[in-house]
DNA sequence: CGGTCTTTGTTGAATGATCAACTACTATCA
DNA sequence: TGATAGTAGTTGATCATTCAACAAAGACCG
């Protein structure tokens, strides 16, 4: 692109090779754990979360995929496996022919309340109880400002869309 | 496990979920540019790194999956693409007839040298230039506080060394 | 109405990651 | 030396993710 490039500087390099590794370290054991301890492969857990929250326990698809950050055709393939588990069932949208709505049903939903517990002590372990209360509050302020900054243009938004 | 669940405070909670999307945030980013600008797909820009940064960028598997934090398997699939590509070349090690030594090659470090400027700038934008330098310096501490904690034990090792 | 564009969601192929099993070699110890 | 255990690395099956192409329905506009 340019011909001169900003190169990290020696403190930025460090902190960014342990941000990932920090990210790898944090994903890696609470995968491990939730599919050790309750056989939910990886962001699974995170659809059933945002069901759960819903109103009636179900969301559109295209609503589920913005609020899980997976792509349409992500979310099309996980729901098929999450239907196939029965925790998750496909009805017909009501008012737009075209659309699906995901609904958790009472299976899916006691698989989530039997995971939770071992999750959440899993995140204390991995990172809240790791850190300050401070260092976790500033944690909230940085990462609200990477968020903010959507990653800098390009938000993986969904398929063919880059260009 | 244990009957009394220590669940995540409102801010516990609100922080962890930030962080979920900001680190999916930035990763979705930079491996989106790096593979649109580069066509190299995800983690193996790491792998290249850290063997251009080895003695005569050459290093053995197991050294190159602990630096890398790829499991010996994911490290040898991987490595048999990068050789495809004419990246990398396998040697055998002289001193253990077990080992092999994964080298990067001229063209290998070519494609290196040509992917960083962009990369380097998407870190900059994702990460870096969306924070103060204080919060830099902050994030680099927290980072480092959550790697030490080794994620709360398991550290996702490799093959069959769960349980 | 009829045409075009956009949105919704699915599908199948290709690629990447994980898991369990395996070979081949080294190390240890009697 | 021989037996046993541990380490290095590979392989193939299975599963998850991405990508491009697609069908079906809504939205907009003449």
């Amino acid at each position: 692109m340019n011909t001169t490039t900003r190169w990290l500087t020696a403190q930025e390099q460090h902190t960014w090779r342990l941000f990932v590794q920090a990210c790898q370290s944090v994903f890696a054991a609470t995968d491990t754990q939730l599919v050790r301890d309750s056989g939910i492969p990886h962001g699974y857990y995170e659809i059933l979360v945002h069901l759960s929250e819903a109103p009636c326990r179900a969301l559109r698809m295209t609503e589920l995929a913005r609020a899980s950050t997976y792509s349409k055709s992500r979310l099309s393939h996980a729901v098929a496996r999450l239907e196939e588990r029965g925790w998750v069932l496909r009805r017909d949208c009501p008012t737009d022919r075209r659309g699906q709505i995901a609904q958790l049903t009472d299976e899916g939903y006691a698989a989530l309340a039997a995971a939770a517990p071992g999750h959440v002590a899993q995140v204390r372990k991995s990172l809240i109880d790791v850190l300050t209360p401070e260092q976790v509050r500033q944690l909230g302020v940085i990462s609200a400002a990477i968020v903010a900054g959507g990653a800098g243009g390009s938000l993986a938004c969904d398929d063919a869309e880059l260009d």
